[in-house]
DNA sequence: TTCCCGAATTCACATAGGTTAAATCGGGCG
DNA sequence: CGCCCGATTTAACCTATGTGAATTCGGGAA
């Protein structure tokens, strides 16, 4: 829309803008890759996008909506081990070709992209740079889970919320998805929060009040607002860089 | 040893062993990723063996010893993201070219052997199975953070150090490690234990005491002892399948 | 042998966060 | 308009784990 790079498939620039945002991709790389995603049909709230052991033989891409990856504890208890937004792969199995092990369930209604694994691996030869981007997407994936392990193993409750909240609002930020000022659709109940936090549901209801009464953050009908993203990034440690590829 | 293929580097054995678990690799392929590698000097306990932001040059394959990767919360307080076994890579921020995102410490005296990234590169250009066996250590690595996170996220401490000590001794057979029966070596505090699980030292001392009069661990003078493998398993829900690479 | 030091252990006490259950809110639907 | 149901909120109570500090243990150095 606002360049006239051929998307062959709407919503394929979200996957673009992602692959470009970690490694400066050639017009026909570009277009190579935009060519080969195809949109999905869409997906309900609480509907898996991809289960757990499955050999996904396509690459998945939430185009928009909400999604999360989980396991199951023995004792039952779901563990969030990580959000999907607009632009985020949803597995990378398909790297070291295994299957997925871990589930990938909407949290919302979404769309997503899928891009055969054959076909990709085809035009990868051409442009290996797509490969590149693809690995640093996952390198970044694996710093998210290493932050949210640091969280769980040496933050309180407090800055275990503030600290999502500060890396939502900035993953919100860089996909172009926050509304007005600072606030961002957080389409996720609190439970849900709590199970990525190792948090009950009633003590994630606790600290959310509290940070209102700090002035810190606000989250009314789904939808999210930091008055003072630096005072809530100081009081839970947050540091973006997590979240950057070294462009070096 | 018990094959005649030329190994060029005492150690480099560890190294050829382990991408073979994960991927079946041509006789050629085994002698050229032999021959890259190069065994450092001996690393004293405590040292640094990758510290954090720094960009290797070199992958680096933890030859014999233990080691633990890490990383620093702003409170100070540290957090041990993986122990690291011999066999095991030190670091795979080169799979995406980035920088080290985390530091990597010798928790006892340990050599460590060095590939050089750029000559492994040219190799893989004509053996590359051995990139699908590296990729296939990170899919591991990975799964072995999330499982980490499972621990830290809902179980209790009994759960938490007797999942760690499961993992560990799987992890040590896998290697060839094992004392006798079911003994391995843990040089490792029990401080340092709690730095990995989130809990004070006082904690894990009584939660190994505990695990004593269970008769499911023993742990004395660095050495542990598992008189009862399925029943540690069980209390802990520890499954192995996490660490298997599928062959499929 | 004795000293010394880090690690393990023990003890007393404090508290963040879990649990259970009930009350309230808000929106969709008949 | 009134009902229903999931989500949020509140309340009372409970316990797993943290904290701080002292004690013991075991092995290396002098």
């Amino acid at each position: 829309m606002n360049s006239n790079v051929a998307v062959s498939v709407p919503g394929g620039d979200v996957w673009l803008r992602r692959l470009s945002s970690v490694v400066s991709l050639s017009r026909a790389a570009q277009e190579a890759a935009a060519e080969i995603m195809s949109l999905g049909r869409p997906i309900p709230a609480r509907d898996h996008i991809i289960r757990d052991g499955n050999r996904e033989t396509s690459i998945k891409v939430l185009i928009s909506g909400f999604a999360c990856r989980y396991k199951f504890l023995p004792a039952g208890r779901r563990q969030i081990t990580a959000f999907v937004l607009p632009g985020d792969l949803c597995d990378f199995g398909f790297v070291s070709s295994s299957p997925a092990s871990q589930g990938v369930m909407a949290l919302s209604p979404s769309i997503v992209g899928a891009v055969d694994v054959d076909r990709f691996a085809s035009i990868v030869e051409e442009y290996p740079d797509l490969m590149a981007a693809v690995l640093r997407c996952a390198a970044i994936e694996q710093n998210a889970t290493q932050e949210l392990l640091l969280s769980l193993g040496g933050r309180n409750a407090l800055q275990r919320v503030g600290h999502l909240l500060c890396e939502l609002h900035f993953r919100m930020q860089s996909a172009g998805l926050l509304r007005d000022g600072q606030a961002f659709d957080l389409p996720v109940t609190q439970s849900e929060l709590g199970e990525a936090l190792g948090l009950s549901t009633v003590h994630v209801n606790r600290t959310v009040q509290t940070l209102r009464k700090l002035g810190l953050a606000t989250w009314r009908d789904r939808v999210v607002s930091l008055p003072n993203p630096p005072g809530l990034a100081a009081l839970s440690g947050f540091d973006p860089a997590y979240l950057k590829s070294e462009m070096a």
